[in-house]
DNA sequence: ATGGTAGGGTACCTA
């Protein structure tokens, strides 16, 4: 089994980019991030022609974040438990049954948190980070496969960004955002394309500005957190950096896991 | 060099 995680930076300006992938990449679940569309402007029809069920959380304008998978959910829960003020859609949760019993699979866009030293964004952020992490902890219970997949808007070590020292004041990197991913690692996730490649680096994000794309200036913030029920299972992994060359790119690549399941 | 580009939605906000 395939599961991607891929933020498209608007659905309806990416409908062929994305379409194209699904044809190509042919994954079994996808998780998105930034769909900036409500649920009734999704463009669901072209998705579904494709073999795929459609769940998504969206708002208008920002974020929102969707999962499409050839098999139907048996559960989907839309929000991350915490704080019921938060009227932000950043977060997806779907139940897959697969042989053998079930896999969770979330797609999550956290929160970005620049300027860090903005007074509502950064904090934000570190109050996302800590109810995923207890989110992840009462997960983490159930001792099933679980997949935390999607843009963390974290660059984890200074090798995730081709020159770390353009990041050292920004929210993606500050040492409270990277203390705060790794909390979420010593609960026992593992980062699936980290503990499956030695190369380094490896970027899931070039920015739009400045050439980034035609010099390699980028990042790696788009992750596959896996419980060890699902770490057992993982296979490999890729980036599909090649979608960053596509005409109307998305400034994310898809990251991919193969799992057996 | 302190910019640059893109999406959403129609004035700026977010990234």
């Amino acid at each position: 089994m395939k599961i991607a995680t891929w933020n498209i930076n608007g659905v309806k300006a990416r409908i062929e980019n994305l379409c194209q992938w699904l044809k190509d990449s042919d994954p079994d679940i996808a998780c998105l991030q930034e769909i900036k569309s409500v649920d009734e402007g999704f463009p669901r029809g072209e998705i579904e022609a494709l073999g795929y069920h459609v769940e998504t959380h969206g708002q208008k304008g920002f974020n929102g974040v969707a999962l499409l998978s050839k098999i139907k959910p048996d559960e989907v829960n839309r929000g991350l438990p915490g704080d019921e003020t938060d009227e932000q859609a950043r977060f997806i949760e779907g139940v897959f049954s697969v042989e053998g019993g079930v896999v969770r699979v979330c797609s999550l866009y956290l929160p970005n948190g620049n300027p860090s030293d903005d007074p509502i964004k950064y904090p934000y952020k570190l109050a996302w980070m800590a109810r995923l992490e207890a989110f992840a902890r009462d997960r983490m219970a159930l001792e099933e496969p679980l997949i935390l997949a999607g843009d963390y808007n974290v660059i984890p070590e200074p090798h995730d960004a081709k020159d770390p020292s353009q990041w050292v004041t920004d929210a993606l990197f500050l040492p409270q955002t990277r203390a705060a991913f790794r909390r979420l690692e010593n609960l026992g996730f593992v980062d699936a394309v980290r503990a499956t490649n030695d190369e380094t680096p490896l970027f899931s994000f070039w920015d739009y500005q400045a050439g980034a794309w035609q010099k390699n200036n980028g990042i790696r913030i788009d992750h596959l957190m896996l419980s060890p029920e699902a770490s057992d299972r993982l296979r490999s992994t890729a980036i599909e950096k090649h979608v960053r060359a596509w005409e109307k790119p998305s400034d994310h690549v898809p990251v991919v896991g193969h799992f057996h399941f």
